[in-house]
Order: structure tokens, then C-alpha cells, then sequence
DNA sequence: GGCTTATCACTTAC
DNA sequence: CGTAAGTGATAAGC
């Protein structure tokens, strides 16, 4: 055994790193400009890249940093700053053309591939969308090799057959109802906020959709044991995807701090392009030899990465371990570690993706986007005798807290460490299955008004009495896709609430299981009625009163809280800071919002007052781009109906980034009583609520 | 050179 | 905890 290899610094082998060959350029060559702020104004890379499908614009010459535009600069220009320069764009490896935005030149092919090596084909089954690609693909196994012909099959199942659903007259609709419908390729290249929100929000209603027709087995079995992946791929497939051109440094509509749960995410926004390898790189022409730069890197602990020292990360090289029986073998200085040394000697900015365990009971992974590091050493080690690469990455300085604040907000939890500025450690007094923290990080205020915690609403005489409601008698918890429950049919035959609970579809109304259903308690229909599902704290803002945040990361779909109080009749005759009327209009999501009415909820009758009686959602202030939206919950019970308003993610929600819903509009007539000047900040704001 | 095929990799849910 | 299905990018192969 290697043991004399025990201590770190004994096992550095730096022949290994001198091994590499000599580089023309020593000094940092994808320089931030001074003071460059990472999160609310990117600057453009160096990399900006332009559709490798040329031809070139005139005048335009690859990397800017290394040839000037007359194709003469050998040495990398000493002003930094890019001022009247525009970083020229550059071509990269050109069979990663995209599809043409007017042209069909390049998208059949890509198509055409993606079919006959892939097999997939779960797009085949809505042949309507064929003609778009001009040449149908004839005979994909008419390929003289055999070789994988044990994957065709699958191809034949999930063509059209047995599927009872049209996944792509799905995901069509999908797409028409977010306006990607006609994704244009600067879209595709150039992603924004809008953008990168609408493709993850679109991506989880697939995977999500895709997670309830697997339930209900109507889709062929097997098709989407993984629905992230099939999700990813249906929209990888129709181009609908941002930021494709791999590039140095931050990606537009990404911030530090944004969260992701699915590895898939990180390739359809493009801040990592591999769906499962750490290192992400591509290829830079210095002179006119290629070589491999680094440009991201997930670090998800599986490789004895030292991660837990918040601004160093000591990652490990890939490859080494073979995959089935776990063997190791050295490590090659090839692929992602070669990108890796390279990027050492260039000095680039690398970007950072933390995996961290979401919490101890499930194994589930969230990942965090944390910004910029640059790699400052590499050296190899021996671990089990077998050469291993380690590269030690260190954060570069001024960008927000995103990995460290996790970590903190763990210890918050586990209580290893303590929350600063608590006023009280649990508002709710026990009254929800998880404290609620008061914190003022601000001023001198004590805390709210003083009112009483409810953790759910309260009627004081039943909402409605329809027709009789029949109660299910599933004993151990409505099951999806069970056609005799009742409480599955109310809902259009699906369980409105995937297994951890995140909500599947956007629907008007949500049947819940009530008072003369058997289910018990944790049945998954009763999702509204266990109060909070994540670890909020009420705070209070800068300059809006109190707020509501949570230290856990929320998942787009995941249920929030719902809005407790005492249900009234009217409006009350003074204006009230803690009113919820479900009779206004609301427009549910930011995305769809200049879409026309047909998308807006249609009011109900309910008044919520949580002036004295109330719980955390009293809290949620409002903001015209929200990432909280509300929904309708009915709870029956023979011939009672109780209607509940729930609160739940529309994207997913970074820790400690403060819970918004739309308040949304009173009717025309009353508009200007009660109106309040917005601070919600937002680009889209309206400048005003009620 | 362009297309096909195999290989790689810090996934994920059961 | 193990494992198998399954992916985009890459590189080898023809």
C-alpha cells in the first residue's frame, strides 16, 4: 500500500503538472473588467459566441484576446477593460450548429440524428410536427451496423402505439402557452432572466406531467422512469434551450445563488453543458494548435472533493474509477483534467456548481450556482495506489454568499451554529410542525403587530353546500391513477400532488381530500392541510414592513403554506393590511402575463381578513414579479365545501430570498381606493398594488 | 469531411 | 445501499 503517501503534502507529485507542455501564454488572458459586479450586470466574455454555422461576419477574427482584429496581436493587449473593443465572436466546434432561426438547412440533420442515434423518439408520436422538418428520416436501421440494435425496440414502443398520451401535442402546448413556440436563435445563444426562468419553469411542467402519466401508466413503460432526462431531451430536441455556446465566465440571466435540482436544468440554460461529467470545457485556438480550457465545473462531493471550506474548493480530476465494478485506475491528463491544467496556467474564471445534499433524510441534490473561481494549483496524489488529479479553485472575491450561505443555513438547523438577530425563535409557538423564526436584521423594531397564530382558516359557518360529496375510502392514501377513488376523479382523474409534493399542473381548482374521506392524514391529497412544508422565518425588509423567506430551498411547484385567518364576508370598511380577496383578478404566472385574459384565474368568492388570526402567509408581501403564486384549494366533507387558498413556488426559490405573490387587481370601478406605491423592485414593475 | 457509433461521466429513482 | 436506465458531448471510426 501506498501509505507513505498519508500526508497531502508529501503525495504532490508535480512532475505530473510539469509533464504538460509548455504554454505560449502565461499571464490571465479572460480578465474581469475592475469592479465587475457578479450578479446584477454580467459583462460579456471574451466568448461570446456566434452560431458556428458561418459564414462569419466580415472584419470578424476568433479570440480577441489572442489575435487582434487584423490577425496580428501575439500577445495579449494590456488594457483589459474591452472598452471600445468588442470581444469578437467565435466559432466553436462546428457540428454544434444550431438550428437555423428562418432557414431549415441545419435543422433536419440535427433531427434527423438525434433519431437515428439516439432512438428515443418519444417526439415521433405527434407526426404532426414532421413536416416543420422538412425530410423525414426513412430508414434509421437500415444503418448496416448492428451493433446497438438492442435499443431499437424501445424506440418502437415509445413511437406511437402504446402510448396513451401525445407527449408532443403536450409539450406543443406547452410551449405555445410560454411563447417559445417560436424560439429564435438569439434567444437560443443569448439567455436573460425571462428566458432561463421560462425554459427551467416549462422543463419542471414536463418532467412534472411526465412524473403523473408515468403514475397512471399511461405512457409505454419505461418511457420516463426518468422524467428529468426525457423532459431535458424534448426540449433539447426542439432547440428550446439558451446560452448554447459554451463561454468564459457568467452566463446572462444566471445570478449567484440561483439553485437547480436536476443536472438537466444546468445543460438547457447552459451553464454546464454535460449531463453528467463535473467538467465542462471547451476547446480555445491559441495560435494554431487547440486546447481545452475549462469553463465550468459541478462539484457534488463524489470524488472526496474538500468542499466545506466556503470560498476554497480542492476538486478532484475525472475518470480513474471504472464505472461498473468500481476498479480504479490512474487518472490521465486528458479531457476535463487536461482542460483543468490549461485553465490553471491561463488563469480563466471557472465557473462553480455546488452540489449539496438537500437534507439528511432523502438523498435528494441541489445544486447552487456559486460563481467564479479561478484554479491557483494542481498536483497529483495517490489514493488506493492509483494516481488521482486534485486542483485547488478559489472563489474570486465580491460575488454574493450562494454555497456558504447553505452551508450556514444548515448549521442553522442542525444547531451547530445560531441564527444572528432572532427576536423570537418560533412566531408560530408550536403551532406549526416547523419553528418560524422572527428576525429583524434591520432597525430597532421588536416585531409585528401583535396577532394570533392559526395555522389554517377558519370558517365560521361552511363555504357552500352543493350536492352531496362523496368522501374516498383509500385506507392507505389516494393512490394516482386509482380510477375508483373519487377524490381522483374530482380532479380530472390525476392527483394534483406529485409524491413529494410538489403541485403538478396549474389548475382553477385543486380537490383535496376532506372530513368523510378514509385517507389518513399524510395521504398525498392532503398536502394544504399539514401547514408550512418548509423552514420560513418572518423578517423585516428594508423598506417593506415585515417579510416571509425560507432557509430551505423551494422547488418549483412545492407547496409553501396556505393563507390562514378568519374568512369574512365583505371588505372591510377600512383598509386593511392583511386581507386576502381571491375575488380579484389575479395573472398567475410572470411568464404568461401579456398573454390575453383566457389565462387569468377567474375570481372567487372568498375574503380572508389575518389582521388578529393568521399565519406566515399574512407576511408575503407583494411584487409584480413574484415567485409565489396562489391557488384554490377545496377541502369537502360530505355536504360542506371549505375553500382554502394555497401558496406555492413558480420557480425554484434560492434560501433567504424574500416569498412575493401578485396581490393582484381590484376591479376597474374601485381602482384608485387602497392603492399603494410598489417597491417591489422588479424591472416589470407596476409601480403600483393594492 | 461528414456522418455514425462507441465511450465517458461528481445522475437519479427505485 | 445497489443498480440500471439513460443523457449530451466527445472522439474514434468509416
Amino acid at each position: 500500500m501506498e501509505q507513505g503517501f498519508g500526508s497531502a503534502s508529501e503525495s504532490i507529485d508535480k512532475s505530473r503538472v510539469l509533464e504538460v507542455k509548455p504554454l505560449r501564454c502565461l499571464v490571465p488572458v479572460f480578465p474581469n473588467p475592475p469592479g465587475m459586479s457578479s450578479v446584477s450586470t454580467p459583462q460579456p466574455t471574451p466568448f461570446v459566441c456566434v452560431p458556428p454555422s458561418g459564414p462569419f461576419p466580415p472584419g470578424v477574427q476568433p479570440f480577441y484576446p489572442f489575435l487582434a482584429p487584423n490577425g496580428t496581436q501575439q500577445t495579449p493587449p494590456s488594457n483589459f477593460g474591452f472598452g471600445t473593443n468588442i470581444p469578437a465572436p467565435v466559432p466553436l466546434n462546428s457540428f454544434r450548429t444550431p438550428p437555423q432561426a428562418n432557414g431549415t438547412t441545419s435543422r433536419p440533420k440535427k433531427v434527423a440524428k438525434t433519431r437515428a442515434s439516439k432512438s428515443v423518439g418519444i417526439e415521433d408520436d405527434g407526426l404532426n410536427e414532421s413536416s416543420e422538418f422538412g425530410t423525414e428520416f426513412t430508414d434509421p436501421d437500415g444503418a448496416s451496423n448492428s451493433g446497438n440494435r438492442r435499443v431499437r425496440p424501445r424506440r418502437k414502443s415509445a413511437e406511437n402505439g402504446g402510448d396513451g398520451f401525445d407527449v408532443d401535442s403536450l409539450v406543443n402546448s406547452f410551449l405555445a402557452s410560454y411563447k417559445l413556440s417560436e424560439f429564435d436563435d438569439f434567444r437560443r445563444t443569448n439567455g436573460d432572466n425571462e428566458t432561463v426562468g421560462t425554459i427551467l419553469l416549462v422543463f419542471d411542467l414536463i418532467r412534472r406531467k411526465l412524473t403523473q402519466l408515468e403514475e397512471t401508466k399511461e405512457l409505454a413503460t419505461g418511457a420516463t422512469r426518468r422524467p428529468d432526462l426525457k423532459a431535458g431531451t424534448l426540449l433539447m430536441t426542439k432547440g428550446i434551450r439558451t446560452n448554447n455556446l459554451k463561454r468564459i465566465g457568467h452566463i446572462p440571466g444566471i445570478e449567484v445563488g440561483d439553485i437547480f435540482f436536476f443536472r438537466m436544468e444546468l445543460c438547457l440554460v447552459g451553464i454546464h453543458a454535460p449531463s453528467m461529467a463535473g467538467i465542462d470545457y471547451m476547446s480555445v485556438k491559441l495560435t494554431k494548435d487547440e486546447e481545452p480550457v475549462a469553463v465550468s465545473i459541478v462539484s457534488s462531493g463524489g470524488y472526496d472533493d474538500e468542499g466545506n471550506d466556503g470560498d476554497v474548493l480542492i476538486y478532484s480530476g475525472q475518470g480513474g474509477v471504472q464505472r461498473r465494478d468500481g476498479q480504479m485506475f490512474d487518472q490521465k491528463l486528458e479531457r476535463g483534467n487536461l482542460a483543468l491544467e490549461k485553465s490553471l496556467h491561463r488563469a480563466n474564471d471557472v465557473r462553480v456548481i455546488r452540489g449539496i445534499k438537500e437534507n439528511n433524510s432523502s438523498n435528494a441534490k441541489i445544486y447552487v450556482y456559486d460563481g467564479l473561481y479561478k484554479i491557483r494549483e494542481s498536483w497529483a496524489e495517490k489514493k488506493s495506489g492509483c494516481n488521482v488529479f486534485k486542483y485547488k479553485l478559489v472563489r474570486v472575491p465580491g460575488q454574493p454568499e450562494a454555497f456558504t450561505l447553505l452551508k450556514s443555513i444548515q448549521q442553522w438547523k442542525d444547531g451547530t451554529a445560531t441564527r444572528t438577530s432572532v427576536i423570537l425563535p418560533d412566531l408560530a409557538s408550536g403551532s406549526e410542525s416547523l419553528p418560524v423564526a422572527l428576525v429583524n436584521e434591520v432597525d430597532g423594531e421588536k416585531g409585528p403587530p401583535h396577532f394570533t397564530y392559526i395555522s389554517t382558516l377558519k370558517y365560521s359557518k361552511p363555504f357552500t353546500s352543493p350536492e352531496p360529496s362523496v368522501g374516498c375510502h383509500c385506507v392507505g392514501g389516494c393512490q394516482p391513477g386509482d380510477t375508483n377513488c373519487p377524490c381522483n376523479r374530482k380532479n380530472g382523474g390525476y392527483l394534483p400532488y406529485s409524491s413529494n409534493g410538489i403541485l403538478m399542473t396549474n389548475k382553477s381548482l385543486i380537490h383535496e381530500c376532506g372530513l368523510s374521506c378514509s385517507c389518513p392524514p399524510n395521504c398525498r391529497n392532503r398536502m394544504s392541510q399539514t401547514g408550512i412544508k418548509v423552514r420560513v422565518e418572518v423578517f423585516k425588509t428594508k423598506n417593506r414592513g415585515w417579510g416571509l423567506r425560507s432557509w430551505d430551498p423551494i422547488r418549483a411547484g412545492a407547496f409553501i403554506c396556505e393563507y390562514a385567518g378568519d374568512v369574512i364576508k365583505a371588505l372591510p370598511g377600512s383598509v386593511d393590511n392583511y386581507i386576502f380577496d381571491a375575488t380579484r383578478y389575479y395573472e398567475p404566472l410572470e411568464a404568461v402575463r401579456e398573454n390575453s385574459n383566457e389565462f387569468k384565474k377567474a375570481p372567487f368568492p372568498l375574503v380572508i381578513s389575518a389582521k388578529n388570526n393568521g399565519n406566515v402567509g399574512r407576511f408575503m408581501n407583494h411584487s409584480c414579479s413574484p415567485n409565489v403564486f396562489w391557488q384554490p384549494v377545496l377541502r369537502e366533507s360530505n355536504n360542506e365545501s371549505y375553500l382554502h387558498v394555497g401558496f406555492f413556488a413558480i420557480r425554484h426559490i434560492p434560501p433567504m430570498q424574500e416569498l412575493t405573490y401578485d396581490y393582484g387587481m381590484v376591479s376597474i370601478d374601485k381602482q384608485e381606493k387602497g392603492k399603494k406605491k410598489c417597491l417591489c423592485g422588479s424591472v416589470k414593475c407596476k409601480g403600483y398594488f393594492y
